[in-house]
DNA sequence: TTAGTCAAGGAGAAAAATTATCCTTTACTT
DNA sequence: AAGTAAAGGATAATTTTTCTCCTTGACTAA
């Protein structure tokens, strides 16, 4: 954090127009508490924000959800174990979950050249890489 | 196929009875259909077997699915873009998806020993790695 | 083999998750 | 500032999954 190419990222309306997006007050927040609270899911963006948006509908969050995935601003996580969750599309990276607390830490690895080699073998042309490694953290040991 | 250690696993009943289940048909059909079938969704299991029992019931194969899981027999996929399929458990292995076509192969690929390493530096306790790649297959190109 | 027991199956309701419909509101364009 | 297309809200409808309750049947041990 600190620097103009990752302050621009905060700037919501504006990634929201440049994906074809209308900027309205509901998407905007939606993707506040995405940033903030990481790794999350629909009725819990739909708690946190329900507050600023008394009328707010679960099906806007579902709407939108599908909408900025085919943007491809966020991503959806379907993890072993748990309910979908989604974060906001940044650099590669792959996750790392607790199976007791459920915390998910965000990893970056690279698989993709030795990835390349399996997929070309099979004629296969590679388009993305869904990682996620499950165990107990740090803290529940 | 062909060597005793490979049949023996087609022996469901045997191997229900090991993880302590009761060997029932529809048990035993329901891993038939995932032996032939490969990767599979809850309906596509109960599209296949109901004729063989007419009054199976959605339930049974839920319960199931969940029951097997426990004592490590079947195993659940969460694939992006796909709904949940399940698979018998065998060899460590990965999945190549075709995001058109939606076919699914195993590959093997070993990113135990270098996701030790990452995992050992967050004092992570390593237990599952769960890895899909993602593209477009030969066929579908 | 047979009776007893506990797990499993079936039917259906209920709950949870997701999607669709339809009308109103609003963000953006010009 | 007005027009338009997209988005939001309310609600119903689907879809997916789980639960309850009762019946059936697989396994155990005499």
């Amino acid at each position: 954090m600190g620097t103009a190419s990752e302050l621009i990222m905060y700037d919501y309306p504006t990634l929201l127009r440049e994906h074809h997006l209308k900027a309205t007050p509901q998407r905007t927040a939606i993707l506040q508490v995405m940033a903030h609270e990481g790794h999350i899911s629909i009725e819990m963006i739909y708690e946190k924000i329900k507050g600023l948006f008394p009328s707010l509908s679960l099906a806007t969050i579902y709407k939108n959800m599908i909408a900025m995935q085919e943007q491809g601003i966020v991503k959806e996580l379907k993890i072993a174990g748990f309910k979908n969750r989604y974060e906001i599309q940044k650099q590669p990276h792959h996750h790392m979950v607790c199976q007791k607390c459920g915390s998910i830490v965000d990893v970056e690895f690279d698989v993709a050249q030795a990835l390349e080699g399996v997929s070309k073998s099979h004629g296969f042309e590679l388009k993305q890489i869904d990682l996620s490694i499950s165990g107990i953290c740090d803290k529940c040991r």
